[in-house]
DNA sequence: ACATCATGTTTCGACATTCGAATCTTTCTG
DNA sequence: CAGAAAGATTCGAATGTCGAAACATGATGT
């Protein structure tokens, strides 16, 4: 199936990308949530990676030792951290996400409407079937 | 982008899939592999996971214990060992995997010739985009 | 033949990542 | 205002991975 291989080259982009920034797969998981989210508090991105709680906290010490988030408190609510990306951290996001994106709006400019209806189309049908396999899986049967 | 919930539900299905059968993601794309490659040495595991040696021959190790692979010798060349699928595992394919294939062959259905060439050419554009910005980020710059 | 080098896998010790349970601080509730 | 709940961290244990060394087998040159 050709979805496999398009599957391993977002494999194969994200490895570069951690390797390019000297971080491991998680921390760039991360990394990625702070930048989409803004400023967000630790459990945020706990739920977000799927990750416990302590293995939340060492991400993000990860993290701030390579300089690309900083935590702070919340002043609403002082439990609460919350972790906000660095200059760094954008500057990083601008030499090597950024480009993807526009790499890839550059590439659908030569579909027409019709031909962009079938591929958003497509993009969830697939999903559906994914999502629908993966929960028949789940079923203790 | 609709790509990345595509990503991400394949990430859940795997996910489901490995807990299904009580192995982890890793054991799980080795299988993944044995099976489709029928008897395979433990180098070339190696070289498709992208492990070291050290790790192939953990993860071996564990889908043996579970059940999943037997070794045996090479007889062309004994310093082989060939990991072959065992009944389990065929029988662990028929029920979970073989399914998404019909499932998505099934929803593919609804797209004429024309339809499913550009949900094919849109497949290797974006692989061609994620696998050209990989190359520019693994460009030591 | 045979010493030497190359190939393929495994073993061993070390390191990194994750988790669960316990802890600490802050906030909510009766 | 005492006790429970929420949010994050610390600690120790478990898991997965690696590099280097070891081991067995196969290939090569003289």
């Amino acid at each position: 199936m050709e979805l496999r291989r398009l599957q391993q080259s977002f494999d194969a982009f994200d490895e570069a990308a951690a390797a390019r920034l000297g971080l491991n797969r998680t921390d760039l998981r991360c990394l990625d949530v702070v930048l989409a989210e803004g400023p967000v508090p630790a459990g945020r991105i706990s739920v977000a990676l799927k990750l416990s709680p302590a293995a939340t906290t060492t991400v993000i010490d990860r993290l701030e030792r390579a300089g690309m988030v900083v935590r702070s408190a919340d002043p609403g609510n002082r439990r609460r951290v919350l972790v906000a990306a660095t200059d760094a951290a954008r500057s990083a996001e601008a030499e090597i996400f950024v480009p993807v994106g526009q790499a890839g709006a550059q590439a659908l400019r030569k579909y027409g409407p019709d031909e962009l209806t079938v591929i958003l189309d497509f993009l969830r049908t697939a999903r559906g079937v994914q999502e629908e396999q993966a929960t028949r899986v789940r079923v203790v049967s």
